[in-house]
DNA sequence: TGTCATATGTTGCTAACAGCAACAAATATC
DNA sequence: GATATTTGTTGCTGTTAGCAACATATGACA
């Protein structure tokens, strides 16, 4: 390594306060060296580092109400780094600007065409993005991801198409790639309320269904799941991809997915028909879950996109066809609920994606 | 923090360095300095402080063929720390005290009855383990594992068992637990020849049927799989797990296991009957494994215990099956083989996790 | 209103660390 | 046997975080 060790010391406490302040927002010196378990001189060499560099603001302590010298406030600069985060959906396109600290700073959104090509999406979304300066681009993409590549996606219908290269053509940048699911996941892990499971399951719902996984704490990256292809009829009807019983498919997920965007959901729960559907489905997706959560075991399990109106609908049926097919001592510990961050989630988790990415780097 | 932060750095560094001469054996200085990427002096520095802490020694070095001042050798000292693995099966308790750097310096073994209870278990683990010092002491069992407790165990007939209390009780030091096929996972991950892939799936097949996972690269801790409780025919036979149509049920694993105990592997081949159950447990088994393929989406699967004899005699059966649930996007990277370490993957395994934990602890 | 207790930021100093450069040692090559 | 080459060793340096003493700013209480 060319540089110093010490240097090294240094870089990594600086991120770690900046992370710090980043995930937890505006915080005292006094609490920055109780979470850092570092000296007060040395924060407050760390934060005359950061402050010099624009990345932290320090304003006259708020006063705390007991005795004692007030503490100084710290707290990101938003606009010191900001992360584009982009979700392709079938039909429609949304940007995120989101700032240090996770204020969103812009959004824009434009419709994308049926049936749309990876390139066409791609310049779709360099015209959302139109030069504003970012440190970091990050896509969510629903389905398998890997690199650079969508592997296959049932919403948008790629299979094996390097989006990731056409997203560089388009808009002249590096962007990462991540499935909307796990986007999603880690979304709700670092902003909304899901802190407290080590394993974590996303479950997202759009015209296909796909997952997000946190594995002991940490986001699983590089290999995301399509759920929706679980074979859950071996007999079943074909699927696009060329399997027969997918579990999107049972599910009727396009019909869901398109009840969801078109009628409100009052309307749409009201239809006798859909209703015996919406049983009908809870049914199913209980049974897969419970193959998912024999095979994976997680502590807690969200319905994302129209997943969440489904299990809100028949949450009972979803429960006791999960029962069926789980031991009793994998559902002790299971959670099910809906997401807090509901459709922001994606976005929310691919900009934190970029901004860990970001502040590693600055080690 | 009350250690100073240089102090701090130094220990991680020399644990690092132990961590590397652990892992990848005997190496020169010369070869040290290139793998850490810190200054000759450096490693200089922190070999005398190991080599006085008898943790390693040094060698004259190798003449290495090539011009210049011959490196000397650094290795570890197998006595320096030890760590008791235990594997728990059905009728069998295996010990292993493996020394720092890798070399099984003991091994013995002791009959379990059946239906066996955990404290009885600890008992015959203590009269093994016979006042050997050892620095951790790690118990591999075949089942769900959840910390100290033994959440259901197929193998032994265990359920919510605080098996960890047991031990405590009967060797009178704490015991860290693991599960047989998570164990076996490490096994082959740090020391057989599956260093490659991030995301392996070590299938084992025992009485019961158990998954152990490594997720980008980390052995999936806390939480275990108990695949031979996926439901794969929900009309199935009732299994004393109290669930219908339980993988292992339909596969007949205890049949599987007391077979491979039994019988020589060639005369139960040779068996028309056992021919045609190897076929349909082999399709059974190819089609769960596309439940599991799709959760989890793995580079690499390992096929364990009997599950091994299972795969050889009928590969081409699984991968057929295999092909019929699973998205050909998912099966491009995916390999199937069997472990390099044979039966001995689960005490590596186990031994490995404690020196792990060991090594960590002296940062 | 003033004094004291309390909590926090600031400053100069120290111990420890890793890197560096110069030197010493030990081998291969010619 | 002379030289090139690689590696270990030694003394020195720059940087870091921790510490202690001091300065600062508030609340509590008389």
């Amino acid at each position: 390594m060319a540089r110093p060790a010490t240097e090294e010391l240094r870089r990594r406490n600086r991120s770690a306060l900046l992370d710090q302040l980043h995930r937890h927002g505006p915080q005292t010196r006094a609490e920055l060296t109780e979470a850092l378990g570092l000296n007060r001189s040395t924060i407050g060499a760390l934060a005359a580092d950061l402050s010099q560099s624009g990345h932290i603001r320090e304003t006259t302590g708020r006063s705390t109400g007991s005795a004692g010298r007030p503490s100084t406030l710290v707290e990101c600069v938003a606009e010191a780094a900001q992360v584009a985060a982009v979700e392709i959906r079938s039909g429609l396109a949304r940007l995120s600007v989101v700032g240090l600290g996770g204020a969103v700073l812009e959004r824009a959104e434009a419709p994308l065409e049926a049936d749309i090509e990876p390139l066409e999406a791609a310049a779709t979304v360099a015209h959302l993005l139109d030069g504003a300066g970012v440190a970091d681009a990050v896509a969510a993409v629903p389905g398998l991801v890997e690199g650079p590549i969508v592997a296959y996606s049932s919403e948008l219908g790629w299979a094996d198409r390097d989006f990731g290269t056409d997203l560089l053509k388009a808009t002249g940048r590096h962007w990462r790639m991540v499935d909307t699911a796990t986007a999603a996941a880690v979304g709700e892990w670092s902003r909304g309320d899901a802190g407290g499971s080590a394993n974590l399951l996303y479950l997202h719902g759009g015209r296909g269904l796909t997952a997000g996984v946190i594995v002991d704490g940490r986001p699983r990256c590089g290999s995301s799941i399509a759920l929706g292809h679980l074979v859950v009829a071996p007999e079943g009807a074909e699927c696009r991809c060329g399997l027969r019983g997918c579990l999107e498919v049972e599910m009727g997920a396009s019909r869901f997915a398109e009840a969801v965007e078109t009628t409100t959901v009052a309307a749409w729960m009201g239809d006798s028909v859909a209703r015996q559907t919406v049983r009908r489905s809870g049914e199913c997706l209980g049974r897969a879950l419970g193959a998912v959560v024999t095979a994976t075991n997680p502590d807690e399990i969200l319905f994302g996109g129209w997943l969440r109106e489904l299990y809100l609908a028949s949450a009972a049926t979803v429960r006791s066809s999960l029962a069926a097919t789980t031991l009793p001592q994998l559902r002790a510990r299971l959670r099910l609920r809906t997401p807090a961050l509901g459709a922001e989630g994606p976005l929310i988790g691919a900009a934190e994606t970029g901004f860990e990415a970001l502040i590693d780097d600055m080690r």
